[in-house]
DNA sequence: ATAAAGGTTCCAGTGACTGGAAGCTCAAGC
DNA sequence: GCTTGAGCTTCCAGTCACTGGAACCTTTAT
């Protein structure tokens, strides 16, 4: 397979393929031609990537994740450990949005949004607030 | 005052002041050693900005609040604008962070995490959730 | 023969800082 | 007067995970 091929099967685009072969996540063999020759196994790992990216694991992360699934020796308290460590991650950045998305819905419902200059907004980042 | 004493008065790291003069959100004058020589207006501004960016707001937008801010000829509305787009982007994340956790937390749940290799995060992950 | 589509590498840019090096200035203590 | 330390200066590089673009090569179809 080329890397068009792999990008569509993988949900990804080819800078990105390139991308993680350049940091060492997949190695995929080389045509006489020079162009990347993507086995299933590539194929898999990319969809595997994928996956894990998209529930928000980093780059090491998934690295660590990879290599666990490839490991058979591995415990699952490993792969759960990540997870969990991960979850955590997620929630403190929910919790961190939801403070903030009350503090700006109160301003926003409190703002007039008329053509006077007059704005509980501005005046409450500016350290006014008498709110 | 020099970078260190609006720094602690603003709570934002000296680097970061630079950082905001160097793009253009202050500019403080100069001393004759060549210390930046901030007034009560650069603090203001730099609280403001504070407080903005710790509402998630971006710097481009901070940019354009801090315009709307002085000037007295703006109408709330266009403040308002900002706000709510800014708010929309906020309940996005969230949504998409929701969602990340649903998914991962069931599979956390499902993991055993003992020392066997079994894991159902694994498997998820490989595309072989036959959930 | 040519053109389009797809492949290659390499370099630069994103956002919003942050760390560190090398060097200058200032205030205090001896 | 001299030294020490804190605080200031600039500049360069790194972060994270790509993404865009240039310049060039290969393959396929017409």
């Amino acid at each position: 397979m080329n890397i068009g091929d792999v990008a569509e099967r993988a949900g990804l685009p080819p800078k990105t393929i390139r991308y993680y072969e350049e940091i060492g996540l997949v190695r995929p063999l080389r045509s006489t031609n020079g162009y990347r020759s993507f086995q299933e196994s590539d194929l898999h790992k990319l969809t595997f990537l994928g996956r894990a990216r998209a529930l928000g694991f980093s780059i090491e992360d998934c690295r660590t994740l990879l290599g666990l699934y490839e490991d058979d020796t591995r415990e699952s308290a490993q792969v759960k450990a990540v997870a969990e460590e991960h979850l955590g991650e997620i929630d403190r950045k929910i919790t961190e949005l939801q403070a903030m998305r009350a503090t700006l819905s109160h301003l926003v419902n409190a703002c007039h949004g008329d053509e006077r200059p007059d704005c509980p907004i501005l005046e409450d980042l500016s350290g006014l607030g008498a709110d």
